[in-house]
DNA sequence: CTTAGTGCAAAGCTTTTGCACTGCA
DNA sequence: TGCAGTGCAAAAGCTTTGCACTAAG
């Protein structure tokens, strides 16, 4: 399989940290790794090195956005004999527990990003500002929308339970405020 | 599996609200037939019949939010000629000008619907709520965010140019705004 | 008449699945 | 030990591409 054809890259950002053999320490992770064995076990699942590392992968740089290859990637330098359909069954699976979120850049790839952690129940996600030049994505976190939720509420019946939110423009190095444009 | 209003599974296709054979009367088109045909000749493009087939069947239902397949089914049923890569190029096309938007409705189809023609500048796109339980999706617009984009440029110096908002959570029909849920 | 645009089929990629093997509980 | 989980490879989707033909200008 040719993998550099299909290697994520916008604008030569794509350099992600360097991630030596890092794999089960549980300790850089979001949820904690032994919060996440709690949960498996907690749903009679078992906890196998393969998941420990893919969460690990994902929570360790919480603003990479990692694709399904990039964390195949990732893992594998620490554990080289895991399959790349492993890894998409752990997304799976921590998709379905919520640990991580599904992310659509709009740069053709599908990505993952760890969780907000139960935050997302009342609305406090963070967001993402995508930039029209760099490519560069910036996350934030307000809690602005909330008068907004309620707004729908009253206006559509509509109970809302999450949202996710992308701004478009230029950032600031790339000449973001400065321009007057139309 | 929620079986909602414009929702298709996989492999399963074209039970849309059927269509007629109504190509090229560029009419209903939010952009108007004579305009997009204005905009292909000042871009050296050529106006072909699929072209406007293809915006007219994108245009005819702005709330149907349709995949590429299900764009290609209202299609040939006025023109059975057509090829599916046409219609993935014509997509391909009009997304680069700027005159229908991809979306994502986290059912792990990529959707496309007509463009707010103009209005994303200034950032007074439509957003959608997205029912967790029926999968329905209802469009609403609203200016709120203008304060939030000013407060980011101010906090960040990124300039926006547009936004896309998402809202997950339970329609009116499902319990929505009845519901005590914590 | 020129060549952009099209239809068809084949190729490409990403993601899923079948199956035998492995290792967690 | 038993069976969920894994690796591998093949399959399945969706989208793009090569090529000869068609039709817009």
């Amino acid at each position: 399989m040719p993998s550099a054809v299909s290697r994520p890259q916008r604008n030569e950002k794509g350099k992600l940290p360097g991630y030596g053999a890092a794999a089960i320490k549980g300790n850089s992770m979001a949820v904690g790794g032994e919060e996440f064995k709690q949960i498996l076990k907690g749903k009679g699942l078992k906890v196998t090195n393969q998941r420990l590392a893919v969460l690990e992968a994902i929570s360790e740089c919480p603003d990479c956005h990692l694709t399904a290859e990039e964390i195949y990637d990732k893992v594998k330098a620490g554990s080289p004999e895991i399959g790349l359909a492993t890894v998409y069954r752990t997304i799976q699976l921590l998709l379905e527990l919520h640990l991580i979120d599904r992310i659509d850049l709009d740069d053709g790839f599908v990505r993952y990003e760890i969780g907000d952690m139960g935050t997302s129940v009342s609305g406090h996600r963070h967001h993402h500002l995508i930039c029209l030049e760099c490519g560069r994505v910036t996350s934030f976190r307000d809690d602005y929308l909330e008068e907004l939720e309620r707004r729908i509420v009253q206006t559509t019946g509509f109970r809302i339970v999450d949202h996710e939110v992308k701004f478009y423009g230029r950032c600031r190095e790339c000449g973001g405020n400065l321009i007057e444009e139309k």
